[in-house]
DNA sequence: CGGAGGCTTGAGCCCTTTCAATGTCTGTGG
DNA sequence: CCACAGACATTGAAAGGGCTCAAGCCTCCG
């Protein structure tokens, strides 16, 4: 189980964080973080907890889904390792949202009431984190434009677009091979389309030669390519490196 | 041109607002707003602009957009009176989108620097604001799913449903009858679908007895057969009246 | 009275879904 | 070391929801 040290190599990195000055930087290390190690599939404060969470997302992958009552499940947002995320947990704490774990990975959780007072007593971090649900509102204003208006290649391009810009700012060294660790349906859930259609579009891009697929490890052949069918601009990410 | 004084009757509405205090409140109302009356069409704060700017809806309707280079648009968001927005021009001025009336109105808008030398000062203030964005992000995550989710007839119910929840919250008296002044071409711009299936899609609707629809006024005749046909949930709007 | 924008309607097409089956890989237990 | 289960990926065929194109209509407004 990782602490502390995780965390603080951790911070450097963190996106939330690139505007934190020292101070709010140590005022947020100190707080009573509760480290947990999670299998894929495990919910993160699940529906039914009382108990309101924010987290981040030392290492593995998360999502956040809305669960239609027939069934139909969407994916809205993807958390990557070292993502703040749960906010919204402050303001709403029952949205009929939920967050699971994608992979097996650690989730240093704290919970909501005492990052409410480290708040009041840091305005300066409360302006951090405020910018962070602000770049995830614009995450979600461009993936409500991607689904609402681009076809199935589209949008699956627009996706693997981001990932890669997230990624290598979260951590990746090289560019324009990642590891996303979603299933066809996952990413299906994601991009609004079926698991079967996504297979078939996925083919279609590999047979463009734009990317290359090995089990879960994605190269971009074409960059240009994808980036102009996507129509991607990362400008959105608010990511330091976004080129 | 209305001021200070018709600013004064719309915080008392103003959703942002609920959790704010008496000072915070002044503080807010003391800063140098500047009123102008705009027609339809008319953009806030056009995409030229290099002046960041937030702004109050004071009368009529507003949306904000992106548009994609082969001329398609998505409207992600309409804001009714009363309504804070742009708040995101604080932290991205340009991420592409633009807002524009939606209808012949009056906004108060207010230079970004002026408003965050105030949230320094301010830090409840502050809260209140993060808490308006917040609220907006859980809008997107929304109607991401409605548009990601649902069939068509499912993502025109689930509008009308929301528009009926916050029309209500910040004016009309009445609750199943309200005006929305969208064309059905914006709709479906909000929709992610087509004018022509928005029509068809409102005809069934109306043919069903769920809803009526005169010019741009509509009524709905029956409110649990439309938000069932919607899933619809007012929860995510932090409407104090959500009924 | 003419025009423009918005609403309707019809017909045909196509992208995406559904349904169903087959293939592939990985981990597990005998 | 092989058999087997389970989770994913892949493929084909057929149906369908929504789109496109195109024309007709209505209403408001100068």
């Amino acid at each position: 189980m990782s602490n502390r040290a995780s965390l603080q190599r951790l911070w450097s990195s963190l996106r939330a964080n690139q505007h934190l000055s020292q101070a709010d930087r140590q005022a947020l290390l100190s707080l009573p973080f509760t480290c947990r190690t999670l299998a894929a599939g495990d919910a993160i404060g699940r529906a039914s907890d009382r108990i309101r969470l924010c987290a981040i997302l030392v290492s593995g992958f998360a999502y956040c889904s809305k669960i239609l009552p027939d069934g139909a499940r969407q994916i809205v947002s993807v958390h990557v390792p070292a993502d703040f995320f749960g906010l919204n947990n402050l303001f709403q704490p029952h949205n009929g949202h939920e967050t699971r774990m994608l992979t097996p990975g650690e989730v240093a959780s704290i919970a909501a009431h005492a990052l409410e007072t480290a708040i009041r007593a840091n305005p300066t971090l409360q302006g951090a984190l405020w910018r962070q649900t602000a770049v995830e509102a614009a995450m979600f204003s461009e993936w409500l434009t991607n689904i609402g208006r681009r076809d199935a290649q589209g949008r699956i391009a627009h996706l693997l677009c981001e990932f890669a810009v997230r990624l290598r700012a979260a951590q990746a060294p090289e560019s324009t091979r990642f590891e996303l660790p979603m299933t066809q349906a996952q990413l299906a859930d994601t991009a609004g389309l079926t698991a079967v259609h996504v297979n078939r579009v996925l083919q279609s891009l590999r047979r463009a030669g734009l990317v290359e697929l090995d089990k879960r490890k994605i190269t971009i052949n074409d960059w240009e390519g994808l980036a102009s069918m996507a129509d991607f601009d990362p400008a959105y990410l608010q990511s330091e490196r976004a080129t």
